[in-house]
Order: structure tokens, then C-alpha cells, then sequence
DNA sequence: CTTATAGTGTTACCAAAGTAACTCATTTAA
DNA sequence: TTAAATGAGTTACTTTGGTAACACTATAAG
């Protein structure tokens, strides 16, 4: 636990938690650090959500394999988000979808009923995690928005322009395959490569293997 | 107000808060309440979120129009259901979809600052809030589960499989025009057509103008 | 009663996107 | 360094589903 102290202390939703407590439980070791290598699986669909997850170091993917084989990534997460809190409180409190560790990955762990008793103890910390909450609804409510019933086009526009304004710059600079950018708007990766192909015959972009310039 | 007093104690959510406590902030003018007529609309998209909304009666259509004018349901809610629960303390608190009243529905208001401080004051309120909160979000989860990227078949079985649990019976009372839930399923109502006409060919089902039977 | 309006079914036509098969390039492991 | 695996682009073929136009029915308003 203890190589762990500063990390545990320094995410954001605890560093909403008055410190002397933290450090109380810290000591109690009532908190649990979990350790995935790349690419191991954090939670299987279906999985009995117990516990709330803080990434405090490393990446995961939610996803969903449908059962045709199909792959879609709903959301990515680093550090200080949270995995669970949608669904911890829940009735039906099942993971609707399948999580990963992109790169070799540290979570800390609060169960349930600890974490409901630091949500009635500290009114800062329960705004911070009612924000926490409110955001990681508002990814879902987005990919709806987004990719239900949308061309191939409009999804990657919309991809686009959402990285744009992150990397403040019309050329983009994709940190992942095409494979997986195929993958994250759900569609095959053939006709991806189809309406990129399409897209700067109409000149709306031009692109190579690591980058997409918008026009 | 007091017309509604009892419809106020009695929804699920504010019967977990001390009773004497409520009864302070109801006498004290707390609480807003607002009616709206059938298909009047309760918020735009983009419209900012300042007030956590109890329906006390009624039905409210939570929907996206695109662009291109298209229509998809995403969710309906009756009494005693939350609005905004999943926004209002979000960094980006702006409702993504437009709600709309399906019926005349009569809807409590909460401001988000005497949410806080309530939620903050009762445990067992807190709880019921969170459980609501999870359970509202795990719709979002849902749809995105079985409406991004399946055929319009997929997404009738998804939504016959689910009824027919809830209405225990193999032949599904559509409470909704053919159009409805073509809307719902967001798709055109064409297409729905169509694919009916294919299920039945198929064997799969059988349907008239009123319901829809699994064989 | 009768008329307008909304819901429903059907179909020809077309565009979007999945499938599969092949090629070539790049990265990783032995 | 060589083999194997993964990523990437291309294209013919096919399926799915949107569009539009038309006919028929049921319902609600006058």
C-alpha cells in the first residue's frame, strides 16, 4: 500500500476527502490497490460491480463484443476516473460491458458500503463525486448522441472535430491504429478505410497512417 | 402547493428523507411545482440544468431530433421518475436531449443547491438518490447496448424479449402506434414495416395493428 | 355524417455499409 | 535476420435500410 500513499492522496476525487480522515483509512488499510498488466481484463460483462474503482495509474477500455464478434469501444479512461460509479448503487449493479487495461494499470479499490459512508461523512467529497458521476453519464449520453444512426462519415467527423479542439489543431494526430478508430466509432475497418478514401476524394481531408488533416 | 402535498410525500425518492424534515421545506415554500400540458415541451436540448425534477404525475418523452429532422426516443418516464439526475452537478450541465410531456404531467423542482445540502443532510436520502441516479444511467447503458449498430430485426427482438418479460406473455401489447416505436427503435417507420412483414414471412412473429406475438 | 388527419402497409429505387478476398507494409518474436 | 502476426488499402458483391409515392383504414373534429 504504502509505495502507493502519494498517488492514493493526490487523485482528485480523494484529494476532496479531508486529509487527516484519508490518512486514517489509509492506515486502516480499508482501500485495496489492484495491479492489471496490459491488456488483462478488468471486468467481464455481466460482472458483479462491489467495488469503486479509482484509476490511479495506466488506461482501460470499455468495450462491448457483441455476439457476432463485433467490437465496440464505448469510453477510455486514465488517471483519476472512476470505474463503477454509475452502477454501484444500483439495483441491477451489473457491468453492462466489458473492461480492459490498455497499458499495465493501478486501481484502487472502495467498497460499497465504505464508500457510501465517506459520501455522508464529508459533504466536499460528495460533490465531487456526484460531478464524477454527472460526467461519466453525460460520455454515455454523448455516444448516443453521436453514433446511433449516423453515417460512417458523421461519426468520424464528429471524431474529428471532438480531437481537434482537444489537440487545438486542424491536423489530428491519432494515438491509436485505424483498426481501433474503426473499432470506437463501430464499424469494420475495411469500411473505414472505404470513406477515408472517400473523404479526401471530396477533399475534405487528406491523411496518412498516423494523422488526419480536417480541410 | 398543498393540493400536491400528499402526491410530494408519497414519491419514493422523498419518502427516504425525514418526514418532519420535509414537511419543513414543503410548508417552507422549498419546493416548485410545475405543470405542463400534453405535448408541451419541458426542455430543449442545450437547455441549462438547475433544478433536479421529481414527476409527480403524468409522462415525459426524453428525445433527440437531428439534422435531418430524424426522431429517436430514448427513454420515457412516469411518476415518480427523476429528470437531471445524472446532469446537475456535471462540469457541463446542459441537457443533451429534448424532453417533451406525453401526457399532462405535473413535475416537482428541486433547486440544485438545497438538493445538495439535502442529500448531504439525510444518509438514507442519499442512498435512494444514488440507487435512482444508477438505475437512470444504466438506461443510457441499455440502449447503447442494443441499438448502436444492430439491424432494425436485433432491435425488434431486443424490444419484444423485454416486453415480454414485463407483460409475462409471448403476445406483446404495443402501447405505442407502429410509428412510435418505430421512433423508439430509430429507425423509419418504412423500414419497420418492412422488417415486420420479413419476421412474419420468417415465422418468427405474428402481429396485428394492436400487438406483436413471439412464436 | 363527412371530412380531415394521422396511422399503416407496400413497393421500386438507391445509397450506405458489411463481407470476403487479395495485396502490401510494418512491427514483433524467435 | 527471418518468419509470423498485425495493420492497412482496395474492390466486387451483397444486404440492409432510407426515400418517396401511393393506397387504405381508423379516428377525431366539425
Amino acid at each position: 500500500m504504502s509505495p502507493y500513499q502519494n498517488l492514493i492522496k493526490n487523485t482528485v476525487l480523494l484529494r476532496s476527502f479531508p486529509p487527516e480522515k484519508l490518512d486514517f483509512h489509509i492506515q486502516n488499510n480499508d482501500f485495496r490497490i489492484h495491479s492489471y498488466n496490459r491488456n488483462c481484463l478488468i471486468h467481464l460483462e455481466g460482472d458483479l460491480c462491489t467495488h469503486l474503482e479509482i484509476i490511479l495509474r495506466g488506461a482501460v477500455a470499455v468495450e462491448r463484443i457483441d455476439e457476432s464478434g463485433n467490437l465496440l469501444t464505448i469510453a477510455e479512461f486514465y488517471n483519476d476516473d472512476i470505474l463503477g460509479g454509475n452502477l454501484l448503487f444500483s439495483k441491477n449493479p451489473y457491468f453492462p460491458m466489458a473492461s480492459i487495461a490498455r497499458e499495465d494499470t493501478v486501481i484502487l479499490e472502495i467498497e460499497k458500503n465504505l464508500l457510501f459512508d465517506l459520501l455522508a461523512e464529508s459533504p466536499s467529497f460528495l460533490r465531487t463525486y456526484l460531478e464524477f458521476v454527472s460526467d461519466r453519464t453525460f460520455i454515455l449520453g454523448d455516444k448516443l448522441k453521436h453514433y446511433v444512426n449516423k453515417s460512417i462519415r458523421e461519426c468520424v467527423l464528429n471524431y474529428l472535430e471532438y480531437e481537434s479542439k482537444i489537440q487545438n489543431s486542424r491536423q489530428i494526430k491519432l494515438n491509436m491504429t485505424k483498426k481501433a478508430l474503426a473499432d470506437r466509432i463501430g464499424v469494420q475497418r475495411t469500411s473505414l478505410s472505404r470513406e477515408l478514401a472517400k473523404m479526401r476524394d471530396d477533399g475534405i481531408i487528406v491523411f496518412d497512417s498516423s494523422s488526419i488533416t480536417l480541410l
